[in-house]
DNA sequence: AAAATACTGAAGTGCCGACTTGACTGTTCT
DNA sequence: AGAACAGTCAAGTCGGCACTTCAGTATTTT
């Protein structure tokens, strides 16, 4: 494998974050620079990308340095992770609400 | 409104947490109690407690006390809130992939 | 070549939140 | 009633991480 596989720990983690959450709302819209970001969120350079960095070690964006710029865009790969830890645990969840509708349903037959 | 609204913030925030998390985990099998959670995980009652409030405060648990035990369940609306967010940026996400796809077929018809 | 731009790297600060302790309340068991 | 149990509350500790500064590199502009 070329890269270590992407654990829900780290994409949560990175999400739990409200500037990187800030961040990746901003690369929803589409790609931007490392300053780009900076400016509207009031942040230093080197705070945007050590955010970046994190982001990018959880699959949730990429970049690439073309020339003096860096160009940051989102990557699904987080996303994934995520969507299927969440549809985990919704499933046992409603897996749980069923059985307890089951026995509500045998006590109203009585 | 008998409760704030719940934000995507508060939801990444509190699932940003390993213990959190794993609290989530272990509720998804079915409800717990304080001290149930508590053993598995090595931590003391209050820690989970405290744990337990983030959860409910965001929407992912509900708890009732009954007799001296406090019993723990998931809750599905915090759930809701994070896939919500994560299909909105999903989606504006596809949309730039489509317009880039658009004109690399451009690009081929030169 | 000089100046401005875009970023990088190392190192430090400060604060928030995760967790503990200890004292307490209320409940169940014998 | 007394003891073990389940949880609560207030207060404190401590580490990690978000963010900064500053000095440096590489690129673009004039």
């Amino acid at each position: 494998m070329s890269r270590a596989a992407i654990t829900a720990d780290q994409v949560f983690h990175a999400l739990g974050d409200p500037t990187r959450r800030a961040i990746v709302e901003r690369l929803a819209q589409g790609p931007a620079s490392i300053s780009g970001l900076a400016q509207p969120l009031g942040f230093t350079l080197t705070a945007i990308a050590q955010h970046l960095q994190v982001l990018c070690d959880c699959g949730l964006a990429r970049t690439e340095k073309v020339g003096r710029v860096r160009t940051c865009s989102l990557q699904t790969a987080g996303f994934t992770v995520m969507e299927d830890w969440i549809a985990e645990r919704r499933a046992t969840l409603e897996q749980q609400l069923d059985r307890l509708g089951d026995f509500l349903a045998q006590e109203d037959d009585g």
